[in-house]
DNA sequence: CTAATAGCTGTAGTCACTAGAGGTTCAAGC
DNA sequence: GCTTGAACCTCTAGTGACTACAGCTATTAG
């Protein structure tokens, strides 16, 4: 075995690639306080367990979930008391399919909108451009529909 | 009349009120590029015309439509040169269409994802939450899919 | 022993604003 | 003319979740 060895501490780059993230987030983890401070090295480098490795593929697993990291904090430490009703895990994961409802809700309609738009341009010259005309003139839009904002992108 | 007449110049206030922004935002944009330099007063407050109004509306709608402030400023610059053929406002646009498109296709599988996993959830310990089970064990999800990552937020 | 790689800290940059401090100017009423 | 309060000014820092860089030290393979 060269570096997965199975009950040795590993480094901080094997931590980060067996959990897809890059070392520097690690860091960033532990900064803001997602990991605890990782235990030294003679040489002051970061040496963690296995344990740690879970941790982190918990956290990565939330943050793909879409889950901010306040919420995966919420999350872990929800985790760390089993024994408890999960009754929070639950309405925070329902909040959360909520949100990503709403944002899908409202990409949807400006998806809707700029497919109308870019299918009534002819590909004349910018004067005559529908897309251009839509931008420059909010009443051309499909009805007075406020199309969702920038915060549909949130 | 007392502060919308015809062709006298407005102050901040009113150009952020009719296009729904705030003053911060409008030097903003200044300050980016978006907008040019604003004249000034003698008491060194900035001075608009309807043209600004109309530009600011015009970046406004963009934005709301999703376009990001670096596409904003190639749209203007397009719009400000109408004699040349749309081609590029058509393809920005498109692009633009298709991120959007993708967008919605991750949140989708995240959405299903969420759900399902929500679903499965029986309301009782943390111990046994089906949430937490998930966000800790990868192989648990719906196959094995990499459901969007917080890429799909964005 | 040397050279390449990996790790360390700390700071700054991303995006599109927003908020605040601390000061100046304007407009209305008396 | 004077006062008051709102609006305006500049400049700086903060948001979220990292990422990138500069300038150093430690480890490891050959």
């Amino acid at each position: 075995m060269t570096s997965t060895s199975s009950h040795a501490a590993i480094g901080i780059g094997e931590l980060a690639s067996r959990t897809h993230c890059k070392p520097e987030t690690v860091r960033y983890y532990e900064k803001i306080g997602l990991l605890p401070a990782a235990l030294r090295n003679e040489g002051n480098q970061r040496r963690y367990s296995e344990a740690t490795v879970q941790r982190l593929m918990f956290i990565r697993h939330a943050r793909d979930f879409g889950f901010s990291v306040e919420a995966v904090r919420e999350l872990l430490d929800m985790a760390d008391h089993p024994n408890q009703p999960c009754e929070q895990v639950d309405s925070l994961a329902r909040r959360h399919l909520a949100e990503v409802e709403s944002r899908i809700q409202r990409l949807t309609v400006l998806r809707d909108e700029l497919q109308r738009t870019v299918a009534q341009c002819d590909g004349d010259s910018v004067a005559q451009c529908r897309i251009i005309e839509v931008l420059s003139d909010h009443r051309l839009c499909g009805h007075d529909t406020a199309h969702g904002g920038a915060e549909a992108l949130r």
